[in-house]
Parts: C-alpha cells; sequence; structure tokens
RNA sequence: GCACCGUUAGCUCAGCUGGAUAGAGUGUUCGGCUACGAACCGAAAGGCCAGGGGUUCGAAUCCCUUACGGUGCACCA
C-alpha cells in the first residue's frame, strides 16, 4: 500500500460514508514542504456538521491519532495535514524501485491491448524539415511510452507517397527529365525533385493545359500505367533514402510505411459501402457525405472527375487497420490544422454504424514558424531537419572539446548529446501551443535542456564508478531523511504518474518535465550531501539512491527517444 | 461570416479533475571549483494570471463576453 493510500484509509476511519475513490480525489499535496507530504482540505465537511472547517480538521486530526507510517498529523486552518515518516517513506520508495528496476515506472495496463500511433508521414519528393519534427518525434515518443507499458504496438509511417503531385512530377520529368536530371535527382533527390515541382507550377501559368496532363498522369499511375508506376516507385525510393537518414540519426523505426498509395487499391471497396448504407449524396457532379447536422461541413468522398480523396483514403486505411490489426487505440500524430478533416471521417466512420470510431484519436500538435513568417518550401523558407541535427551535433562537438577533450568516442557522443538537445527541446512544452524555430533556442544546452538531463545521468554513472561497491536495498534507510534525499525520493515517487499521465493525455512533455525535475533534485542532493564517503552505511544509502535516480532517468530519457551516454 | 485553439515574470513556458503565499528555466545583479564532473549549485530582483461579468466558502483553473494572435471552412494533402 502506498502512502496516499494510507491517508485515505485513516481518513475513511473517520467519515465512514465516503468511498475510497472520493477519498483519494481529495487528497492534494500541500504547495509547501513544511506543510507536509499529504493534505486534505475540509470545507466540504462544513455544511454536513454545521462547524467552521477548522474545528472539523482540528477534530479529525484527534480521531486520527498517531500511527507509524507518519511523523506527525496536524491541521493546519481548515487542512489536514500528514507528514509522512520520511526513513519508512524511504525504504518503501526505493526497495520498490530496486525491485522492479527498469519497470519501475510501468504498469501492465496495456496487456492484449493493439495500439497503433501512426506519426511522421513526410510527403514524397518534398523536403523533410523543422515542420515535420513534431509529429516524428511526439509520435515515436507516444509509441515508446505505450509500449513501454505493455501495449502491443505499431508504428506507422503514412507516407504521402500518392495524390495529383505525383502527376504533375511524373508529367514533369516526361517534359525535362534528360540524363543530367536523373543524376541530378540520383545525386540528390528531393532537392531536385522539388525543383521538377516547383518549375512545374510555375510554368502552369503560362501552359494552363499542364494541369489537365498532370491529373492524366495521375489517372495513369492510378490504372497502373506501367510507365507511370516505375517512375512514381523510383521518386519514392530515392526519397526515402533521405527521410532514413534522419529517422537513423534519431534512431526511430517503423513498423509500416503504408502510406496512402498502399489503399490506393482499397478505396471502390469505400465507395461501394457508403453507397450501400446511402450515405452518399451527389452535388455538383461529386459524391459527399452530409455532415451539416453534426455541425461540420461536408465531406467531398470523390471528386467529380471520378478520382478519391484524402477522405476517402483515411476512411479506406481506418477500416483496414481495423480488420489487420484489431486495434484497441489507433493514434494519429498530425498538425492541428487538420482538426476538421479528423473530426469529418471520424463522423463518418461512426455513420457507417462502426463504433470504433471512438477508438480513434487525433493527437494534434500546434504549427511551427520561422522568424520570417510561415514555413513555405516553394518560397525557399525552409529549416531542414537534417540541416538541424547536424548543427547541433557540431555544436556540442565543439564543447565535447573545449570541456572534455580526452573523451573517447567523442563523435558518438556528440551525435547522442546533440540530438538528444533537439529531442527534449521538441518534447518539452504542451503539444498544442505553436512555436517559432529559433536556432539560439536550440542550440543552449543549459537550464532545462536535455544536455542538461544527460549530464546529471553521467553524473550518477561517474558516481557508481567512483563507489566501488555492490548496490543493495539493503541499507540504512533512516540515513535518507535529510530535506535533500528525502525531496530526491518524493519525487522519485511521482515517476509512475508521470508516465501514466504521459499515456491518458498522449503528452509526452510531462516525461521531460519530470525528468528535468528529478535532475534539479538530484544535483541539489548531490551539491549538499557527499556520497562517496568513508562512512560505510551512509555511502551505501546514498549510492542506492543515486542508483535508482540513474535508473529513472536512463528509462525517462528513453521513452523521450533519447539516448543517455554514460560519459560527455 | 462560422468554427476550433491560444493569451501567466523582459523572453520561453509549467501550474493535475477549482483549494493554503502563482512556479521553473533563461536574461539581469551577486556568491560558490586545491571538491564525488561548474553542461552544476545558491541568492536577489521581476506578475492587476489579456480586459470585463458570473458560478462558488474559495477561480490562473469552470461558464458567458470583449480584445489580440493563430488555424480551418467541398472536388489539395
Amino acid at each position: 500500500m502506498d502512502f496516499k493510500e494510507k491517508v485515505a484509509e485513516l481518513f475513511l476511519s473517520i467519515e465512514k460514508e465516503m468511498t475510497m475513490d472520493e477519498v483519494v480525489q481529495m487528497i492534494e499535496i500541500p504547495p509547501n514542504q513544511d506543510m507536509g507530504d499529504y493534505a486534505v482540505p475540509c470545507f466540504k465537511f462544513a455544511k454536513k456538521y454545521r462547524k467552521s472547517p477548522a474545528v472539523i480538521a482540528a477534530g479529525i486530526v484527534e480521531k486520527i491519532g498517531r500511527h507509524e507510517e507518519f511523523d506527525k498529523i496536524e491541521s493546519a486552518g481548515p487542512y489536514v495535514n500528514f507528514f509522512v515518516d520520511k526513513a519508512h517513506f524511504a525504504e518503501k520508495i526505493l526497495k520498490q524501485a530496486f525491485k522492479e528496476y527498469k519497470k519501475y515506472g510501468s504498469t501492465n495496463i496495456g496487456e492484449g491491448k493493439t495500439v497503433i500511433v501512426e506519426f511522421s508521414s513526410p510527403n514524397i519528393a518534398k523536403p523533410f524539415h523543422i515542420g515535420h519534427i513534431r509529429s516524428t518525434l511526439i509520435g515515436n515518443s507516444i509509441h515508446k511510452i505505450y509500449t513501454y507499458l505493455g501495449y502491443n504496438t505499431i508504428a506507422i509511417n503514412h507516407l504521402g507517397d500518392y495524390g495529383t503531385q505525383f502527376g504533375m512530377l511524373i508529367s514533369a520529368y516526361k517534359k525535362w527529365g534528360n540524363t543530367e536530371v536523373v543524376e541530378a535527382i540520383e545525386k540528390n533527390p528531393i532537392p531536385e525533385l522539388l525543383k521538377l515541382y516547383v518549375r512545374y507550377n510555375k510554368e502552369i501559368e503560362t501552359y494552363p493545359e499542364y494541369r489537365d496532363e498532370a491529373r492524366y498522369w495521375f489517372k495513369e499511375l492510378e490504372n497502373g500505367n506501367e510507365e507511370a508506376h516505375k517512375l512514381w516507385a523510383w521518386f519514392r525510393e530515392v526519397s526515402l533514402k533521405e527521410f532514413n537518414r534522419v529517422y537513423d540519426m534519431f534512431g526511430i523505426k517503423f513498423d509500416s510505411l503504408a502510406g496512402e498509395s498502399f489503399y490506393s487499391d482499397k478505396m471502390p471497396a469505400v465507395i461501394d459501402e457508403l453507397e450501400d448504407k446511402q450515405l452518399l449524396k451527389d452535388s455538383e457532379g461529386a459524391k459527399i457525405v452530409e455532415l451539416q447536422e453534426y455541425g461540420l461541413t461536408d465531406a467531398v468522398i470523390q471528386k467529380s472527375d471520378g478520382s478519391t480523396l484524402y477522405v476517402t483514403r483515411d476512411i479506406a486505411a481506418a477500416m483496414y487497420r481495423k480488420k489487420s490489426y484489431d486495434f484497441y487505440k489507433n493514434i494519429y500524430v498530425v498538425g492541428a490544422p487538420q482538426k476538421l478533416h479528423f473530426e469529418q471521417w471520424r463522423k463518418i466512420i461512426e455513420l457507417m454504424g462502426y463504433d470504433w470510431a471512438n477508438d480513434c484519436v487525433h493527437v494534434m500538435f500546434g504549427t511551427v514558424s520561422l522568424e520570417d513568417g510561415a514555413l513555405s518550401t516553394r518560397q525557399g523558407r525552409v529549416v531542414f531537419l537534417e540541416d538541424v541535427l547536424k548543427k547541433a551535433v557540431e555544436k556540442t562537438a565543439e564543447i565535447i572539446e573545449e570541456r572534455n577533450p580526452n573523451l573517447e568516442n567523442k563523435e558518438e557522443v556528440a551525435k547522442q548529446v546533440g540530438i538528444g538537445a533537439v529531442i527534449f527541446q521538441e518534447l518539452f512544452n504542451n503539444r498544442i501551443k505553436d512555436y517559432m524555430f529559433s536556432w539560439d533556442k536550440t542550440l543552449s544546452f543549459e537550464g532545462e535542456t536535455g544536455p542538461y538531463v544527460q549530464y546529471t545521468y553521467a553524473r550518477t554513472c561517474s558516481l557508481l564508478r567512483k563507489a566501488e561497491i555492490e548496490v543493495d536495498d539493503n541499507v540504512d534507510f533512516s540515513l535518507l531523511t535529510d530535506k535533500e534525499s528525502f525531496n530526491v525520493i518524493k519525487k522519485l515517487e511521482g515517476f509512475k504518474s508521470a508516465v501514466l499521465v504521459a499515456h491518458d493525455k498522449y503528452e509526452p512533455f510531462y516525461i521531460t518535465r519530470y525528468i528535468v525535475g528529478l535532475a534539479q533534485e538530484f544535483n541539489r542532493f548531490y551539491h549538499e550531501c557527499p556520497i562517496v564517503v568513508e562512512d560505510e552505511s551512509i555511502k551505501k544509502a546514498r549510492i542506492l539512491l543515486t542508483k535508482i535516480v540513474n535508473i529513472v532517468l536512463k528509462v525517462g530519457m528513453e521513452l523521450l527517444g533519447m539516448e543517455s551516454p554514460e560519459k560527455m
């Protein structure tokens, strides 16, 4: 039983009419250390007893009496404050953590459930830029969090590898694709393909018929024209090669690359089903589903030329996934601008009679902009993700050269730290907020940053090396009752709930905030309390604490997708 | 026009389903390495929680409203 439950139990023995849940709900953490560790406010009882909350609180304290788990229980105005017995507390938390080790933050809530996380999803033949960092890293972390909690997870990269833009690319290539262009594309795929795309778009202004040619070629692609398909496959392959460089740097792996093209042959069935269920209406030659009565705008399912759209594909994809994976949750890590689109197709699935529509979750996030305005591929306002990572690694390498020139495998560590800084930074705030990309911020490594946490981790590693003892949990816990040790232990207690909240809300930043907080508490402890000391029992106790912090920091960083070098 | 999201310290942001004096980091000023790693730690200064109503014993938090900023509104994805 944990201490919070004990508080609830004691309270329950006085207030017998309440349920355990109700009491647990009421328990708070006081804003200040010297107000205790847990508190129950008594305002709510004022009406019932027709006494002031302060009087009630005092009465409750008297009735509860003394218990070994708590140093003292006292009233402070309308609050009943519980002060845990620090040695008991330390023993309870550290023994549990030592026993559970890397599983300390986990539970088994995911057992037997399959969860799909769709994330990253860049467009083929377009730059992989700073705008893609969000879906990529948030999704990766959510995937890891769910895996940690025992879910069977499937990471899907829903590549943007289909659509009219490919008609344009094929058409452009057929017009201007000499050997020189082929070589350029092989060497430098994305920028060269992008050049073709931009040029084509520009020439459409002068030659409007190019638009039709693009449509024609996309239609040919859909119809299985061999030449079109070959070109498409080539564009896709060379683009993926570039994307994979970035995924490798981040250490991200996908279970499936089934993107838009994968579902191209699964659309007619969707249309048929919608037709059967009488959900389709004709409108100006297109087929739509009317959604206005649900507070949404109508959704076009099929264009007047017979080709399909984004919504149609996402419906097909969701149905396919339900059939193939029988998911418990189907999570889409996609930007907030697509909220309406997501609501539309989810509503359509619901109208089709599938109650699992509610298991599809849109995990949205705010937009990234640049200092000189919105991101714009066409206007050249792009920051490539790869460049961001490279610069972060370079900067780290410089710092290492300056502070720790004798470090072994410097390049490896520079990568881990530089990229870790980028990941940490991205996952530090609430997803929904928009932000402006800034080099200064990305390349700052002091304070609440990835390197700070990694540094603290490296520090724990160093201590564990220097201590030269076997760590075990057979220590004198009364030696860990000073303020700094206790604060670290209290922080450690919160790991599991940090992971759970991150899980419930699809918000990795709860973990980011948690580990930076733990690092802060540990650093305070470190500065106040010498760890590797003569006195064996003190050393053993403090080393145990250090070891648990070491484990939790490492697991925390793993959940964010960061690496944790032992020296830096 | 309609809808959704945001607004908290100079800057970047936390603040859980309402609860005790609104917190970090950064920047500024000051202090700490012959120490277990200074990518660290400590101290000071800095706030009408965008404005206005309401609900409540109690509101940064819930509701309404205004302002400002962002996003989306059928044949792009």
